[in-house]
DNA sequence: AGTTCCATGTCGCGG
DNA sequence: CCGCGACGTGGAACT
């Protein structure tokens, strides 16, 4: 990785045109050829960058980077405060935890948490459109397709619509009715989901962590 | 800006859960406090962050940065290679040019380049699921509903058949047709806009900024 | 502060 | 390579 310290100008002509007039700003080439220009606050983000891969031309303080998309990044740099180059070899990269994924597995452990009632037929139950979360069925014998979202919005509730159109048209399955499961849902989502007779339903993460440690304990 | 090369491990606990084991890293902390953890690699992004506001607390080698909405990070740095604290000062910004906002504004001004006899009846018209970007009246008296986007892609047309799905159920509105405004259309949007009687209409940027200067001159 | 939508979103997966 | 969906999305604008 190399870093500069230096006064430049900035121009971004792309996807849109930006400029950045002349200042003192941290400049980042990472080992993959990425650039990036940070000013000193704004969060993580740069103000301006190039990602890989790109072609980096540079001559007297003016340096160019292009890309295959044809987008062009021009950093004119006048001074030069501090420069630095060194080698930090490979990372072994971000374990994560707690994402949609592992959501959707609690879930389909305890399918009543959704609904007193509700019991799993199967996961990611296919369809011409997609997989439906968790097919289930409810104490009636009612089919009910839930859609799980760590953060429910609009985007939810069409997704699970699609479903829904496509179940209903099996009759082995029909009448089909939806849920959607998030940690929060956003009112709009909940408007739009009303409105197609679709079920909201806010679940407690810990709640669903603490659900399964105790029916571990059990056994 | 305080800028560190040290070997390190992160951990994240809030919103998820993050683990990242120990290698040689690059940590920038900036003058507003937040805190970045940068690999050599994958783009501009940081590995792991905290933004500002936050607290950094700092012992011996164990950074621990915690927030209002209670999340940690936790540096336990081992060996610091380098380290280097400067002041750059307050930047100017970014100018940016050619976003969705200046393209609206431009149609607003000019909604007959979208089609012949198209006036503005209002910019951002309120729906229960969202504002219409601009809301117009055709030659023949009918509404018309714009959505703008810099590009055209499915979600804009999903967007779109939500508002006019609940304009048509305003008698005083009804019927609404609607066309989708982009620089460019993708073809998957296209097809879809056009299964769904959407008109679609490409727009040129630069065009469209000469027709208003050439409009300024004009007084 | 809460809510909405835009973004040079970025990133990863699957076809 | 394109499309689709998740993201600790981040960030700004507006209520």
């Amino acid at each position: 990785m190399r870093i500069l310290v230096a006064d430049c100008s900035v121009e971004y002509e792309g996807r849109l045109s930006a400029y950045l007039p002349p200042a003192t700003r941290l400049i980042m080439v990472k080992a993959d050829g990425c650039v990036a220009v940070h000013a000193d606050g704004g969060a993580y983000k740069p103000l301006n960058w190039m990602n890989a891969p790109n072609h980096l031309e540079e001559e007297d303080g003016r340096w160019v980077v292009t890309n295959p998309r044809g987008e062009r990044l021009t950093i004119s740099i006048s001074h030069v405060h501090f420069e630095s180059e060194m080698s930090m070899g490979e990372d072994p990269g971000l374990q994560k935890d707690g994402v949609e994924s592992e959501l959707q597995r609690l879930l389909a452990e305890t399918p009543e948490v959704i609904e007193a009632g509700l019991s799993l037929v199967r996961r990611e139950f296919p369809t011409p459109v997609g997989p439906v979360d968790l097919l289930c069925r409810d104490g009636e014998g009612d089919t009910v397709a839930v859609e799980v979202k760590r953060r429910g919005d609009i985007d939810g509730v069409e997704q699970l619509t699609r479903y829904l159109e496509f179940l209903n048209r099996d009759e082995h399955l029909a009448p089909v009715r939806g849920v959607l499961v998030a940690q929060e849902i956003k009112p709009q989502a909940r408007t739009l989901a009303v409105d197609r007779a679709i079920g909201c339903v806010e679940v407690d993460y810990d709640v669903l962590r603490g659900l399964e440690s105790a029916t571990l304990r059990l056994f």
